[in-house]
DNA sequence: CTCCTATTTCTCTTATTACAGAAACAACGA
DNA sequence: TCGTTGTTTCTGTAATAAGAGAAATAGGAG
C-alpha cells in the first residue's frame, strides 16, 4: 500500500447525510451508533465493501467496524461475499427491506419481548404465594402477563405469513381499518 | 408527621422485583429507569399514590419523582386523582393495558417514525439532485421511504381501530396466518 | 402574611456506553 | 516460516444519561 490516503474519496452528501441519521436513530434504539452506520453505508453501496474501506470511510476503528460487522452478520442484516481475485473478505446488505425488518422483529423479539415475558412468569408465581399482595395487584400481573403473551404469539404468527402476503396486509390496512368500523364518518363533536 | 419512617414498610418482594424489571426494561426501551419504576409502582398499587410515598418506596428523590411523574402524565400512562380530605396530590396508573400500549404507539411514532420519515424525504431530494449518486442507491433511498411511509400510515389506521376491534384482530392472528397460508400443515421436515 | 405542598431548576456525582488504538491471537497460503 | 487478513481482547477516554440533593418558585388555605 505505497499509495496515500486520497481525501477526496469522501462520501457524496446524501449519502453523509444518510449514514448519519440512520446512525442516529440506531443509538435511539438499542443500536450502537457504528453499528448503524455501516449498515446504512453498506445499503446504499453499489458494491460489496471491505472491513478497511468501511472504517475509512466512516472514519471508525478498524477493531470497531470488525465487532459492528460481526453483530450485523449476527443479525443477518448483511452477509459476506466473496469476490474474484481478491482474499480479503467483502460485505454487502441485505437490500430487501421487508426481510430487513422481520429479521430485526426476530431478534428483538428474542432479545427483548421473550425474557420479558418470562421475568413476569417468575413474577407472577411468586406473588401468587405472598398473602401480602391483593387481588388486584394478582390480576394485574395477570393482565400484563396475558398482553405479553398474547403479542408474542402474534409475532410468531406474523412473522411466519410469507412475506409478499404481509406487505399486501399492511398495505390494506386502510381497509382492514374500514371494515372494523374504526369511528363511523358522522360528524364528531 | 412525628412517627418514625417505617422500615418494614418495603414492597413485597415480588413487586419489588417486577419494578425492578420493568424499569430495566425501560432501560433497553427509550424511557428512564425512574419513570419506568414509578409506573410499575403505580400499575400494582391498590390505591393513588402521593409522589413522596413513590420516592419513598422506591427510594428515589423527591425531584425526580416530581419529573418523572410529569413526563408520566404526559404520556398519559398515570393520571392525578383528588383524595378526599388530603390536599395533596395521588396518582394512579391507566390500568388497561390495552389503552397503555396505544398511547406508548402514538407517542413513539410521534417521536421517532415521523422525523425519521421526514429526514429520509430530506436525503431523497438530495440524492436526486447529485450526479455522484448512482440509480440502484436512488432506489434503495427510495424503497425506504417508501417503506417508512407505509408503516407511518398503517400505524396511524391502527390507531385509529377501536380498541376492542383491535385486541379481536391480534388475537385471531393465527387464523389470519392460516387463511394467508403461512406454510402448509403438511408434514415438515 | 405565613404554613404547607408541589413543581421546577441547578449543580454535582455516578454509571453506562461507545469508541479509539494497541496488541495479542488465529488461520491460511505462498 | 513468513506475510497477509481477520478476529478478539484490553485499556483509556470521551460523551451521555440518570439521579441525588439543595434551593428557588408558585399557589392555596387559613
Amino acid at each position: 500500500m505505497t499509495e496515500i490516503t486520497d481525501k477526496t474519496n469522501e462520501l457524496p452528501a446524501a449519502v453523509q447525510k444518510f449514514v448519519l441519521q440512520w446512525g442516529d436513530m440506531g443509538g435511539q434504539w438499542g443500536v450502537s451508533r457504528s453499528v448503524a452506520q455501516i449498515h446504512a453505508l453498506l445499503y446504499l453501496s453499489e458494491r460489496p465493501l471491505t472491513a478497511e474501506e468501511i472504517a475509512d470511510a466512516l472514519r471508525l476503528a478498524r477493531s470497531n467496524v470488525s465487532n459492528s460487522i460481526k453483530e450485523l452478520l449476527a443479525w443477518k442484516l448483511i452477509r459476506r461475499v466473496p469476490v474474484m481475485g481478491d482474499r480479503r473478505d467483502h460485505f454487502e446488505a441485505e437490500t430487501d427491506i421487508w426481510n430487513m425488518v422481520t429479521r430485526i422483529a426476530q431478534g428483538r423479539k428474542e432479545r427483548e419481548i421473550d425474557p420479558a415475558a418470562a421475568a413476569l412468569r417468575a413474577c407472577m408465581e411468586e406473588a401468587k404465594s405472598d398473602p401480602r399482595i391483593s387481588p388486584a395487584a394478582i390480576k394485574r400481573l395477570a393482565d400484563m402477563l396475558d398482553f405479553v403473551e398474547t403479542i408474542s404469539r402474534w409475532y410468531d404468527q406474523m412473522l411466519g405469513v410469507p412475506k409478499a402476503k404481509l406487505i399486501g396486509l399492511i398495505r390494506m390496512g386502510a381497509k382492514v381499518a374500514a371494515i372494523l368500523g374504526p369511528r363511523r364518518k358522522k360528524e364528531d363533536g
